[in-house]
RNA sequence: UCAGAUGGCCGGAUGGCCGCUCCUUGUGCCUGCACAGGGGGAGGAAAGUCCGGGCUCCACGGAAAUACGGUGCCGGAUAACGUCCGGCGAGGGUGACCUCAGGGAAAGUGCCACAGAAAGGAAACCGCCUGACGGGGUGAGACUUUCGGGUUUCAUCCACAGGUAAGGGUGAAAGGGUGCGGCAAGAGCGCACCGCGCGUCCGGUAACGGAGGCGGCAUGGCAAACCCCACCGGGAGCAAAACCAAAUAGGGGCGCGGCGUCUUCGCAAGAAGGCAACUCCGUUUCCGGAAGCGCGCCCGGGUUGGUUGCACGAGGCGGCUGGCAACAGUCGUCCCAGAUGAAUGGCCAUCGGCUGCGUCGGUCUUGCGGCUGGCGUGGACCACAGAACCCGGCUUACAGGCCAUCUGACCCU
């Protein structure tokens, strides 16, 4: 599974769309290709030290590669964002915030733009989704 | 046994499931990737980025000076250091041992708050002492008297003039300290010892130490105030730097072509021919050149991606030799992270540790309670902290634990 690199991948997903709960912050985009969905991870330095970051990190990543195969759409890039509930989190309820934030995300009534289909999500005026589509070569 | 000192070391373990990265071998359509097997994969501080180097680029005639910055007892170690080792001196501790920004204050300038009389070529606030033929007050005595007093002597107080740095008081610090003599009272005024300074001899590579001599106290403290002296230092940093590949607007260079207009052919694109030359320069024409234009090529720079730099090194471990040691030499052996939105892990179980509670013992104590051990149980419990070009240090953080040597108490033999 590909990994998000570039900082205007991450600055994209960031303008999509956005779900928060107590282990993770998770944001997404619709990217105009039927490829694999792919995942990125940010934590900021104020969740803690490098040692505190590194370990929210990895079990971010660690949710993404265990979930993200079944409940990822094609087409989609992922962005999990670390806070400081990400560390003492159990883990089965990690796993589930993760479900519940991509549940949300896909939600059919919370934006067109879920589909998948990007003509419809450009009229969509809910999100700046626009501008992801104007940054893409 | 208890309390310490110094040095060194470790800093969770095992197993299962699922993954990441690098190397290597094999197979496959062998470009790139996929699969399979094997192997490596965070620290003592990886941290702070405070010093010193390697390496890279820039600058530069060797270098020196000025400015600026740094270092500062002596000797050694080292590639180098502000580091380390061994000494010296001063201070602290019963001791093992620890601490020290430890050159120069008779080259100069400056500062020394508050308090205090005075803070730096001394100074008289209190105190102490002396003074008369003198001034004032009080008391006592003597003489005299017209009984109001007067004269005079002594003591004492005040004022005055001087002497005095021993004492008090102020202060971080008051111009050597202690003792004896001396003196009106005092004072290095004299003497002894200590301190200080100067030179001699001895020991030591030196810092420095020791002995004896002279001086007779002059030279207060602060240089983490300026400063002086000695030594060191060109600047920026791996996002350094080199290379490759793309796609670009603009820049520079070279080469070629060409400009306007008319006619003919042609739907057009364009072709052929004639006439002729917009701006600038060579005074003008001719002719030539240059720029503006187009095309092609090249150069350099920027952006993005990739490769190198980049892990065999002032390398680790062990032995021997030299050295008190830091360390050096030599022999053997080993290859030991290489990520780049950033790998080195995620989850689970068992053990270990820590800690709270309960309970049962042991021991010390009058007791409260302390120490220690067993069992049960609970705990988002598990120190500080994550390589980013690489080394040598320093500093800071750190649950818990281990080892060695040494010191001081107490007990036993």
């Amino acid at each position: 599974m590909d990994r998000l690199k570039y900082r205007r991948e991450f600055l994209a997903a960031a303008h999509g769309q956005k779900w928060a709960t107590v282990g993770l912050v998770l944001q997404s985009r619709a990217r105009a290709d039927e490829n694999d969905p792919r995942y990125g991870l940010t934590v900021t330095r104020k969740v803690g030290n490098a040692v505190v970051r590194n370990r929210a990190r990895r079990r971010l990543r660690a949710v993404a590669q265990s979930l993200l195969p079944e409940l990822g759409r094609k087409g989609f890039d992922y962005v999990l964002i670390g806070r400081a509930g990400t560390l003492h989190r159990p883990w089965d309820a990690l796993l589930a915030d993760f479900a519940s934030a991509i549940e949300h995300i896909h939600k059919p009534g919370r934006a067109r733009a879920s589909s998948g289909d990007t003509h419809s999500s450009s009229r969509a005026p809910r999100q700046q989704e626009r501008p992801v589509h104007g940054r893409e070569p």
